[in-house]
DNA sequence: TTCATTCATAACCATATGGTTATCTATTTT
DNA sequence: AAAATAGATAACCATATGGTTATGAATGAA
């Protein structure tokens, strides 16, 4: 578990705000440019702007250049690290829920 | 994946941060004090104090009394929400990447 | 009863965040 | 060449965040 900490805090705080996990979740059909992915949104440009920024830097897309558009794409790997984050604590949370779930069962059933 | 934004956000935001992450990952030993929560961090104890509020309020820890104690535990339901949807998105930006990747690397043994 | 410990709350400060409008560059379209 | 489109950047504003010190309440220990 060996893990940039400063990455996990820009990664979480990305995904922290609905706008942009909006973003992401469009992203899952593919590509798109800026102006496809503020349009969702009652948001100004430069705004939108500003949201894909977060996104960059906390490395969870890229960007590619063609003419005046710029299309973004999902960084999947960056994704995966807030995930695997969670997933290996969670077996231990769970874990000791469980114990104490079957702790109250065994004692509602004496 | 119908799910209430707002708390989806302060999930997140709260496993923004490295101190809060710190002490969730204490938690995974079990069940602990305020006190012991905050020392391994150079931080005043009423700064360890937001910081366990931020996790409450995003639903990811409980509080249990005892006498002037306040015991911290973990809902892993609740960090279950931020991995459910990373969980589900993850499978459609993956796959969209493998097939860039198929695709290159065909191109590559052409 | 007095002292120590655990924790909360209030007030304050610096910086970050999320939004705006105005303006600029670069590229496409007409 | 002129107009329209895609975006970036600057300047600004309100609010949130993460920290501090000071203080108070409640409980436990001497």
């Amino acid at each position: 578990m060996v893990m940039n900490e400063s990455q996990l805090d820009q990664i979480f705080g990305a995904l922290s705000d609905a706008t942009r996990r909006g973003m992401l979740a469009q992203l899952a059909l593919g590509e798109a440019n800026i102006s496809a992915l503020a349009a969702p949104y009652d948001i100004s440009q430069p705004a939108a702007s500003k949201h894909l920024r977060v996104l960059e830097r906390a490395g969870l897309i890229h960007r590619r250049r063609e003419g005046r558009d710029h299309y973004i794409g999902v960084n999947p790997a960056a994704v995966e690290r807030a995930q695997n984050w969670i997933a290996y604590y969670s077996q231990f949370w769970k874990q000791q829920f469980d114990a104490v779930d079957d702790f109250l069962k065994k004692r509602k059933g004496e």
